[in-house]
DNA sequence: TTGTATGCGTTATCAA
DNA sequence: TTGATAACGCATACAA
């Protein structure tokens, strides 16, 4: 066992070289010789050398590393976006620091420090739902460090940002429910402070008009996401005087939760209320009776491209001042059990 | 906008006093006078300082960072496992670095690499599918760095691990099974290079001889969790001469491909075929008609105990020698449309 | 109570 | 083609 580990000075000890040789031996610096090159190299492979990277970095002023902070890993959602942002990074060169702000705002600010004090060269974001004031978030920029935002961008905030092209996904789904007759539809939403959920909002408005429907502000309500805020959300749209026949949720674990409420408080209506969600969740190709459709997103894709967007931030900071906005589209995607009617 | 941040030395400067005397200062070392602290603090919080992490770690030759290599994020009980290990990590103040393998030896090979150049205080690992041979995994260990194996440990290596009681999960599977009449028990198992597949095994074998019942080798399958393969695995059980009437699988995702497969291919028969799986996936919960059980595991808690045996063999590299092998219990958890029966 | 000197592993610059 | 030197930011042993 050779606790200590190997450095290109032991190197260069051994082969009475200098450490400034065998580190351009190493990397394959050109004016180095070929047989020079070969001994360091086996040497380098015997003692089980490996660069300290801590050292690199320190040296480089560069941390070689991307900063990622979602809402949480338990969303499928995020998940993939994560997935989408490490391959990119790897495949950049770059590691990747996750977060996961578990949608509270002191989390959301210790996380950035961290990032700062771990001087991530870069950062993507989806601000946590308590994220109102975004001062945190704007003295990280000023430090030095981009960031790029992803699906949850704050409001009152014009940055670089890569998103699901939302509004379009809900004019969608808004023709498709007129399609089926649908003339009263609800809207579960979620917190107003994110521009994602004003384009849906602008989307389902923008929709109804389309088709002549009165827009009716009672039909739309807000949740947080937690399974009690679904169920009431659901329940004050079912309880209006003239409830929706066709409801639109802002994802798809808002969907389920919807559908369980149906089914349980308002059985005797639930088979007759067709539901439409974002995201779609694997999971429900399980369900016997699926609900009507998603708005299948592209979480991987959003996350390559936001690291895409902040590598260029990274390497060229002058592009900083032109916010770059990215949308991926929706898909408006039937289940099977649907699609024959 | 100060694109240089300001370090110890800037702010020695401008107090006229020593980068000793500021590092010393920030850090509320004793012997540094109240005044001192305090006007160091206070520059120090006007100049936005924030310790640079990649000096420290380069100074101390620690790297704070403890690493968690899992198969996969799209499998939520290793998101699980990475939230409490995670939250272990934080609390003890370690970040923490997260690799994948997607069941890819070579992918895993790489990961060790990275973790090793980034000088990871230790790592927990989940090895993948395709691990047969662990000589990476040796010599990773044999350079100084301490793991622990969670879940998933290689059947020929004994070393520290922290796993769910899944030989007491299927003998209980096995007993509730009885209790429901069923003497002909199927299980859906995994790659036999996991203790976790040998020990699901051994129980549902000595389940069966607990209550009597002979012990047929056709009744357990292999998957290797691809759709595909639960599907198959699926089908060779209902396609035996006597078929079972009760089916144990590995992991709840191979009980709902094995669900869905039986309600597709052999309807007649599905609705009297009773499933358990591993996990408590809370996604069963939107499930109509639920399957039978779920034996729910503590995968937060595995990740936060993997994480204390961890820190423990960091600052006392000498325990290493006795293997430590620790296992959380699986509690039976019966789905509601089935407990009144 | 404060200051000085040193070094962690690596690489860039310049000299040989 | 190779080598010497300095520097990155911080913490520590020791000196004042």
């Amino acid at each position: 066992m050779d606790h200590k580990r190997a450095t290109i000075k032991d190197i260069a000890l051994a082969l009475k070289l200098s450490p400034s040789t065998v580190s351009k031996a190493l990397r394959d610096h050109p004016n180095i010789g070929v047989t020079t090159k070969e001994r360091v190299k086996k040497l380098a492979e015997q003692l089980h050398f490996v660069p300290n990277q801590t050292a690199i970095r320190f040296k480089q002023q560069k941390s070689f590393t991307l900063g990622i902070l979602i809402p949480s890993m338990l969303d499928h959602f995020y998940v993939a976006a994560v997935e989408g942002f490490e391959k990119f990074a790897y495949d950049n060169g770059y590691n990747v620091l996750i977060g996961q702000s578990h949608e509270s705002l002191q989390r959301e600010k210790e996380l950035l420090l961290t990032m700062q004090s771990n001087r991530v060269d870069g950062l993507i974001i989806a601000i946590s739902r308590e994220t109102v004031d975004t001062t945190h978030i704007n003295e990280f920029v000023q430090s030095g460090t981009p960031i790029v935002y992803f699906m949850r961008k704050p409001i009152n905030e014009e940055y670089h940002c890569v998103c699901s092209d939302v509004y379009t996904g809900s004019i969608d789904a808004i023709a498709f429910f007129v399609s089926r007759m649908h003339k009263r539809i609800g809207f579960i939403n979620a917190s107003s402070y994110w521009t994602t959920s004003r384009d849906r909002f602008l989307g389902y408005r923008d929709g109804l008009i389309q088709h002549r429907i009165p827009f009716d502000k009672s039909l739309v309500q807000e949740s947080d996401f937690t399974q009690e805020s679904n169920f009431q959300a659901t329940r004050r749209l079912m309880q209006l005087d003239k409830p929706p026949t066709a409801i639109l949720a802002f994802k798809d674990q808002v969907m389920l939760d919807a559908l369980s409420c149906l089914r349980r408080d308002f059985a005797t209506r639930a088979d007759s209320i067709e539901l439409i969600g974002y995201g779609s969740n694997p999971m429900i190709q399980y369900l016997e009776r699926p609900p009507l459709a998603s708005l299948k997103e592209q979480p991987f894709e959003i996350g390559q491209k936001a690291g895409l967007l902040l590598l260029d931030l990274v390497n060229h900071p002058q592009t900083g001042y032109q916010p770059q906005l990215v949308k991926l589209p929706c898909e408006l995607q039937v289940f099977s059990s649907y699609k024959q009617r």
